[in-house]
RNA sequence: GCGCCCGUAGCUCAGUUGGAUAGAGUAUCAGAUUCCGAAUCUGAGGGUCGCAGGUUCGACUCCUGUCGGGCGCGCCA
């Protein structure tokens, strides 16, 4: 069975279809009033069919009602209310249903189909290969991996992705600041560049390589030399990576090298400015092979093939694209730092010119965020005088604090981190508020040990108790939104509404009562069906459920 | 100068294709444990939604202008 938010959505439409005749999907929405006391849920329907029928919303809605008293069964009262919504109240008995079906469905509980099978691939995070992951590269990684959870969980079919640039010049300073590290390690001199890298872990690096091949590189060909430490550095540097995002509980399905469109005499890349050139859509000045992107709304043409010969960042990146829809992913999403906002137009100019439909790619932009303690930015860890790297952070606050954090804010908006806050393990924090409520859950469980499952829970008429279980049903709704506005702060916000209802519910009725076993029984199971929503909706922002805390 | 993002309670933020009296948390103040974990609960005060116009039954939401903060304007990546 659907959840009611459906359920009303189609009885509605049946009825505007059987009263009036009209196909009323384009313009029909069920919503939750902001007061509770209008009704469980809601629709302006009436007022939005006000201007094609020349009638008042009130008369419009009034034939409508009666059709859905005869067929919404699940209602316990349907008004209108000025200036013409129509308020459904649902019944006890209906409500009380969702227990079951979430004991039934388990860790499962909150998937949906609305996602119907589209294939999305992701690609996020993709720091360069050059150092270790910092505290934006965290909310990126925090908020990606929610968007991943929250699209899998409604039915979409996600591919995650991460893309290294290890072609660029970037990473032949890595391959010269290891050189001279590595040099400096047995105590000669080779210069260190001034743009190089010059942060302790590439140092590190440098010492592993010096024990595990000795000397021989000292006297080598320079740039035999220079290929082994950029390589050497890329995968080492990977490695770190790999294991922080492991560590943060962040999985990729695929790891795409920005070299593999350089490979076999770079094939890809080719065919994409051959087809771009036979399209009409370069020309050539100054020695330069530029892309007319002004005529795609860019404010400026762009550089693919540099006067020197060599490609320019965009090139590869192109082909990159193009071969992830080739892969047969028509929907592609990138999370990218807001300083590359600049890039989206030119991206989206590619892809467009190239004949792709206008929304194939969709770039969230995630914008900065300042460590901040005691209302003073904190720009560099203490131990290590560098930028404070995610493993720091985590070390800190903790991976469940620091997820939580991150994912709580849109990306739209400029992110102060407060480390204090974050640190705390008392109720000034969100994330502890959350967990303390599951691991009350599973105090309760633990302790009335016996639980039997019964077709109806007909006792449970209290305020709260209702509230809980029309939040529990609501809980599929608030994912497939969440995953298609790919905005898992949603979630934040529903899991402390959920919680702050269980709290005071918890504080105003007892649980286990010796005295009547069967309405002990029936809150045991809405104790335990929101134990279960609990802990599937902090597993989709990657915070665990702890038992006991 | 041009482009993108943000501006809502003292602070941090929500605000459901435009909907009902703009909401939470926190801080402040006042209360609640014979009983399932007080890391909890109950209540109070706190607002010109940056500002000014416009669109309409209705605007925090859409449009125009304007002010303030951040970011970007490379044959770097």
């Amino acid at each position: 069975m659907s959840d009611f938010e459906h359920q009303i959505y189609e009885a509605v439409k049946n009825a505007v279809s059987s009263v009036y005749g009209i196909d009323a999907t384009d313009v029909l929405a069920v919503e939750t009033p902001r007061d509770p006391k209008m009704g469980d849920y809601s629709t302006s329907i009436a007022m939005r069919l006000a201007k094609q029928l020349h009638k008042k919303p009130s008369d419009i809605a009034e034939p409508i009602v009666e059709e859905l008293k005869k067929t919404f069964t699940q209602a316990k009262s349907i008004e209108i209310a000025n200036p013409g919504f129509i308020n459904f109240r649902i019944s006890e008995d209906s409500l009380s249903q969702v227990i079951n079906r979430i004991l039934e469905a388990g860790d499962s509980y909150g998937s949906n189909d609305s996602g119907k099978g589209t294939k999305v691939l992701v690609e996020w995070v993709s720091a360069n290969p050059t150092g270790d992951l910092h505290c934006g590269h965290a909310r990126n990684a925090a908020w990606g991996d929610s968007i991943c959870r929250l699209m899998e969980t409604s039915g979409y079919d996600v591919l995650r992705e991460y893309y290294i640039n290890d072609a660029g010049n970037q990473v032949n300073m890595l391959g010269e600041s290891l050189i001279a590290r590595y040099f400096e390690y047995f105590g000669k001199e080779y210069p260190l560049p001034e743009d190089g890298y010059h942060a302790e872990d590439v140092k590190k690096i440098a010492e592993e390589i010096a024990v595990q091949d000795g000397e021989r590189w000292l006297d080598a060909d320079p740039s035999e030399r220079l290929a082994y430490f950029r390589k050497e550095g890329v995968n080492r540097e990977l490695a770190k990576i790999e294991k922080d995002l492991e560590m943060y509980r962040v999985s990729m399905d695929s790891w795409m090298h920005e070299t593999f469109f350089y490979e076999d005499d770079s094939r890809r890349i080719r065919d994409c400015l051959s087809r771009m050139e036979s399209m009409g859509l370069t020309y050539e000045k100054d020695g330069a092979l530029w892309f007319k992107s002004t005529d795609y709304g860019d404010d400026k043409d762009r550089v693919l093939r540099k006067s020197d010969g060599s490609l320019s960042y965009l090139t590869p990146d192109i082909a990159n694209h193009v071969y992830k829809v080739e892969r047969g992913y028509p929907n592609l999403i990138d999370l990218w730092g807001a300083d590359h906002h600049s890039y989206v137009i030119r991206m989206n100019a590619a892809l467009k010119a190239l004949g792709y439909p206008a929304d194939t790619l969709h770039v969230d932009l995630i914008q900065m965020v300042r460590l901040v303690e005691n209302g003073e930015e904190v720009k560099m860890s203490k131990r290590t005088g560098n930028a404070i790297t995610i493993r720091e952070l985590c070390e800190d606050v903790g991976v469940d604090a620091a997820r939580w954090f991150f994912v709580s804010k849109d990306v739209a908006t400029h992110m102060d981190f407060d480390m204090y806050l974050a640190r705390q393990k008392d109720n000034n924090n969100p994330v502890y508020y959350c967990q303390y409520a599951y691991s009350r859950i599973h105090s309760i469980l633990e302790k009335a040990q016996t639980f039997e499952k019964k077709d109806t829970y007909d006792r449970l008429s209290e305020e709260k108790e209702l509230l809980l279980l029309k939040m529990l049903g609501d809980f599929p709704n608030h994912v497939a939104e969440a995953a298609r506005t790919r905005k898992p702060n949603k979630i934040t916000d529903y899991v402390l509404s959920l919680v702050k209802v269980y709290h005071s519910y918890y504080n105003s009725c007892r649980v286990i009562n010796n005295d009547d076993p069967d309405l002990t029984n029936q809150r045991l199971g809405l104790v335990k069906a929101t134990g279960i929503t609990l802990k599937n909706a902090l597993g989709l922002l990657g915070v665990s459920a702890p038992d006991s805390m």
